[in-house]
DNA sequence: TATGAATGAGACTTCATTCAT
DNA sequence: TATGAATGAAGTCTCATTCAT
């Protein structure tokens, strides 16, 4: 029986992750200039004063938010897609789209994205950092997926541009009207329908076709 | 005897949207929070006082903003695609995605539907009224327009949540991609060529196949 | 009888000087780093806020004193010199101590130059501006001093950086003395006999003599 | 090969001394106030925590600087004038106002003094300090030596607490402008030029005449 | 003795909102 | 209607001090 004496981890070095996850729970839901910095340190079970032992200013809390969700869901993604690409072209994408669907349907990872979204705009050092961490390696893992459709001859020649904007545009909508826009009265799309859904759509608008 | 002491009208029924109009600037350049009251006086050419004779707070701006928004974007879609529908399910939809990426890709109209995503966590108010005032609007156009299409015969059974996310994604993912995440070193998409891509393959994937 | 709502004035123009004055006796007797700018504004009769409409910041206070104290102060000690320098150099000495040990005997006055010292060494801009401002300007008003002494034939040749320490030194001492370092209990040198006796000394020590 | 991991003594005992050096350096850098008490550890070479096993304050360090400051200058001045008054007033006046150049030239020396001008307003302890164990004994010199000047038929009657300012005061003046308003485009006054050309002035205005 | 992680009171500063004019 | 001086609540960040190890 081992007697916690707090409700957190007693190992320092993971400080700074846990002080993280408080952050981006409590600026998931307060927004970031809404969420007090005694706020977050209540939710990591520290002192206001800890969290500046670990990170410099709330902005810099921002900053490491991003760092850690592009290593974390963007390094899946790459592994996912590295996998698989060699085999099917089509199947890595409905994988793809699968993937992206079940990860954005956790709000606790979807949390992240939506962050970003929020607070881009009024902090061009994170917009920055979101397009150059995340964005640009998303464009090129479907510029190699385009590459390597066209070449198996599934996919008829398409913008990797276009496609970018086709795979993750649903995705981005559905976990919109699946959190912040959610009427709780009403179901919602299960995220496998969607993923479905939209592979569908999506393969069939993108692969070459038999005669026609 | 010109004198104008403001760039603005002299006639005070028009200072609502006026103020709305510098409350939209600067709640896009800097956020909700980071705009003060005082700036946004200063670009509608008014003092800080002034501005509290036409709204409560703060946030009613905020509320405000977002029924103009649904009153003019939305409804403009919906009697686009009132006009449209019965002629041909294929083109209105054609229509209604080059209207909007054409809409979106105009900074100054896109300024709110980015408003409203980066607050919409913060504030539950706004969210509903961006559900019940343009979403909702939106679902019920995409619904009908996939009834319409299906009894056409143009369209096979699809989802109209699905078809809502096809259309609406890959536009968002545009919008932010243009403004928020740009990179003024790259070029970027022509909005014309966004929309016809998308709409090939969003067609390509609903529509009927003469064979398979 | 106009019953005064507030203990100050009524002019708001006054505002930055009462805010200033506010500001040095806090200053002087908690010292910079103590005074809670809540306090100035209290002895101001005035919000915390009001005082960030008249000044950026606390220490941006503290250069409006330095610089409120050169006008004054040193203003006036030009002033005295320069009325009496033709007549006689070393009536203008005496003139010039007599006028500093009285107004460094007014704790209202002498608490500006106890603040710079108290500070000086924290803030280079603050050390910077009391050297051009006052000590610059003193050693000039000596200097001419000296030169017109030595003229006259008054004087013998004498470092004017020698008659400046001569001259302040023995004065800032008794003000330290006096106010700082106070003894309760015992009496302390009355202003006009110390002023006498630093004048005898020191004019005896520079003044040419008879034979010798 | 001894390999010492920090620059100074493995003595603990000669910790307290270390610290106090410290402090000293960074109180006179950066005032009381501005200096932390991580930064005065950093410069003893000790952690944070080891300076409160030797000192129960920030302000109790302050006041130990004071006592030290007294043991070693006025003490050594005390022995000056101790060893020198019987043979000759005159010369030991000369002698006195010579070591205080020197000793206030020495910029490690007038940290002391000059941390004491800065802090004394806000701390009543710390000024009561000084003025009992630093001017009382000043004081007590400076009567001795003019009743040995008089007895002596060297000096007039000259009342100590003038002669106090007079050999006190160009000697803290020459000070600070040597550190606190230092400027360091011009060269300033050499340390030997000041105490003779004080040293003859105020002599030649403190001595008997011949005749006159 | 020694460390340095942790605490939490406290201060500066900002800004939405009010109100006398 | 219109102004802008004034208010004061609230939030970020600092740092002296403590304490488990």
């Amino acid at each position: 029986m081992p007697a916690s004496p707090r409700k957190t981890s007693r190992r320092p070095e993971a400080r700074p992750d846990e002080i993280l996850d408080a952050a981006l729970s409590a600026f998931a839901e307060l927004g970031f200039a809404g969420a007090r910095i005694e706020e977050i340190a209540a939710r990591a079970g520290v002192s206001k004063g800890a969290v500046y032992l670990y990170f410099d200013s709330k902005e810099s809390m921002l900053k490491a938010l991003v760092r850690r969700l592009a290593d974390r869901v963007v390094g899946a993604a790459e592994a996912l897609v590295k996998a698989n690409l060699e085999a099917d072209a089509e199947q890595t994408l409905r994988s793809l789209l699968t993937f992206l669907a079940t990860q954005l349907s956790n709000p606790a990872v979807s949390a992240a994205p939506r962050l970003v979204l929020a607070e881009a705009q009024r902090f061009p050092q994170i917009a920055a950092l979101y397009r150059d961490e995340v964005i640009a390696r998303a464009m090129q893992l479907i510029t190699k997926l385009c590459q390597r459709g066209i070449e198996q001859g599934t996919f008829r020649e398409i913008e990797p541009q276009v496609l970018l904007r086709l795979c993750a545009g649903p995705m981005l909508v559905h976990m919109l009207l699946a959190t912040v826009f959610a009427d709780r009265n009403k179901p919602g799309l299960a995220p496998d329908v969607l993923a479905r859904g939209i592979a569908d759509v999506v393969l069939n608008g993108v692969k070459v076709r038999a005669a026609s």
